[in-house]
DNA sequence: CTTATTAAGTCAATTGTCTTGACTTAATTA
DNA sequence: TAATTAAGTCAAGACAATTGACTTAATAAG
């Protein structure tokens, strides 16, 4: 053809595609149900006893999955099940923070097995990329000591930090995260650590982590809804993360609420941002979440009148969520005291109606997902995992 | 095992599934760029040339594509371009309306063959569902007459109505949807008919004409807004139809705003529903559409009033969805006389800031789509061809 | 206790689909 | 006129799932 416009197509596939997802789906029946013999694959991914049996040898082979004593299960030849190996895959996780980064390594089936942090300095990006490197090393080394070939089977580094990306500053971030967002963290990362890197925003990273090891397990339609600095959605959708034509979906935090005349970001009302400010907090405070436990304990008039204010915009985010995806739950998470959490969902019942009142409901519209300070880090561990083992429709095609 | 509970696993896939997906992607590509040679489609989908000749001769034994006169592009074996035949699939559309039902017959590539209406009797589905059905065996006795081979190639019914689907109704709906929501249509329909038939809201439908032959053609991140009877929102979403976990996504209708204390859903704003209610208009009268054009063009003070009240609404719902989805574009688009709907995506500007505001855009942030009051019985038509034809994970994998 | 039945799992041959590399065709450029 | 470039075909090969018969090991029935 004579003019030059790109053409735009999707990607075609080939035998490799074929196997690779057939591989995957075994990896995720075995992380979803546990123990399953090779019959049991067999049926429940509708492939040939052969095929599965060819599959599971090569994974075996591969040190991904091993079989467990047999079974007898009534009359027939008793069956081997098999089980995901730990120690088949690691990945190290990164979180960058406001005034600290936290590391992480897990193993395949999402065991943490090293965590360690570190204060970051106020320079922004020239002063603390070192540190995230140091680190990422010190991380590494304390990975290798536990776990013979560690190096051998990690398969990357996933960072998170708030987003959103690719966009202007709008400057109203009092610190510095905006100097992280326009920095050449991918490329810093892969040059000084020699992995794959990848990076996401941290609802994203903490909703992996919710598919990975918590409430979103075996899931696939699940919307996590993050409580931390600043407020955001993650989104599994068909199973797999979406994030949208530029990677931001989910940035809820930034959406307006309109009351009467004048709006809102919903990050200034319902996050622990809008909380600090509210009290009067030094988010750079190392005691900060003891201080807010504490708080909390004590039923502190003005801590317990900002949780009835985030429980109501809370509430109706869930109701909203519900609205515009139809998942089959929604999951409270966020880098954020436990009790805080604790709190805030119980203030946020009764939730609002919705199309998620159905009478079939097997899981609760309003689940606790995992409100740790390391659930960021952790998911974004759980990022590379994912993104190597999980069945995605992107893995089945060319490049 | 020895326990009951149901196994959970994807799907694998095998050589057929392979098959398929390269086919869909084909058929996709000529749909998005028009002529393609072999070649071109070869560089496209990362296929080698040998495989694209042979699914293109596949495709033209099909009767599914056809190749054009051969063009000289300098060096080289001039090329010969392929492009999708029309004839070669139909599908029939159905929209099921509080007042009235609409049938579509369109081709492969979206041309309107037929269209039909018919009054629907107020009895709900024990008197409607013989008018529905008869309207359709006429579009297939019109479709026939100037399509030979329709009924060899007509590949499905596509049914759209308003949702939300499986849920108790409300009882607040004064025109006997809920009646429909309840009735077995879909058995109805098929045994009537003897097709294939699927049944999908009418905001999704709307929005499957969009990606067919509208603004979201070619697009993989696109959201609707469907401003009609209700309001709705169609999320095409990763080059999917997002349709959540039970089939509701989307329905933003029912999302409730909270001004002050109290809570109104968005439909009650900003919908025709509304626009009817606002000005005591009868929504069965067959002139509706013409007063309501009068209206407009007339600068009615009412009217307006009611414009600029649901742009308001509007812009804050586009607002969310871009927030929310961060999509390449938002389409407005509706059942609704087209005036009505270019005044008010004139009222709707400026736009609220968002995430969306990027300097690297190739498409509008907001924009205009078919508004029509027969885009959802194109949609509807347009689903068949879209599940049968275009490229989607579920088609790789086995069942 | 013996035999039938059932289910897990393997073996070897086959099938379906994409890939590879050499070849043919038909245009432009030197 | 010859070299170059690109489209497209041919025939053989590679890869991965399928098929159907077979083996193994348990329980159930007589």
């Amino acid at each position: 053809m004579n003019d030059t416009r790109p053409i735009r197509a999707k990607s075609g596939t080939n035998h490799e595609g074929t196997s690779a997802h057939n591989r995957r789906v075994m990896i995720d029946a075995l992380r979803v149900n546990g123990a399953l013999s090779r019959a049991d694959l067999a049926r429940a991914t509708r492939l040939t006893k052969q095929t599965v049996s060819n599959i599971i040898d090569e994974l075996e082979r591969d040190g991904l999955v091993t079989s467990q004593q047999t079974v007898r299960n009534g009359r027939g030849q008793p069956s081997t099940p098999y089980v995901l190996v730990p120690e088949g895959a690691f990945a190290i996780g990164l979180q960058i923070d406001r005034h600290m980064t936290r590391a992480i390594a897990v193993d395949l089936v999402g065991n943490v097995l090293v965590r360690m942090e570190a204060k970051l300095p106020s320079g922004g990006p020239a002063t603390g990329a070192k540190v995230i490197l140091d680190l990422v090393a010190d991380v590494r080394r304390q990975l290798a000591e536990i776990a013979t070939q560690s190096e051998e089977r990690l398969i990357g580094l996933g960072a998170a930090m708030p987003g959103p990306f690719g966009l202007a500053g709008n400057g109203d971030d009092p610190w510095m995260m905006e100097a992280w967002q326009k920095f050449p963290l991918l490329e810093a990362l892969a040059v000084g650590t020699g992995l794959d890197v990848s990076i996401q925003n941290d609802a994203a990273a903490a909703t992996i982590a919710e598919r990975m090891v918590g409430a979103a397990h075996g899931l696939d339609h699940a919307v996590c809804l993050y409580v931390g600095y600043g407020i955001g959605a993650g989104l599994i959708l068909g199973g797999e993360l979406y994030t949208g034509a530029n990677g931001n979906a989910g940035e809820i935090g930034m959406a307006l609420l309109t009351m009467g005349d004048q709006s809102t970001p919903l990050e200034h009302r319902a996050s622990l941002a809008s909380l600090y400010q509210y009290l009067s907090l030094d988010a750079a405070d190392p005691d900060l979440y003891a201080k807010i436990h504490d708080l909390v304990s004590a039923d502190d008039r003005r801590i317990i009148a900002w949780i009835e204010a985030a429980a109501s915009d809370l509430r109706w985010s869930v109701h909203l969520i519900e609205t515009i995806f139809d998942p089959q739950t929604v999951i409270l998470c966020g880098s954020a005291p436990r009790i805080l959490v604790d709190r805030l969902i119980t203030a946020m019942g009764p939730l609002l109606p919705s199309i998620a009142e159905r009478r079939d409901r097997t899981v609760a519209r309003l689940q606790i997902g995992i409100a740790d300070p390391w659930s960021v880090a952790l998911g974004a561990a759980a990022g590379p995992i994912s993104q190597e083992f999980d069945p995605r429709y992107a893995a089945i095609l060319k490049d």
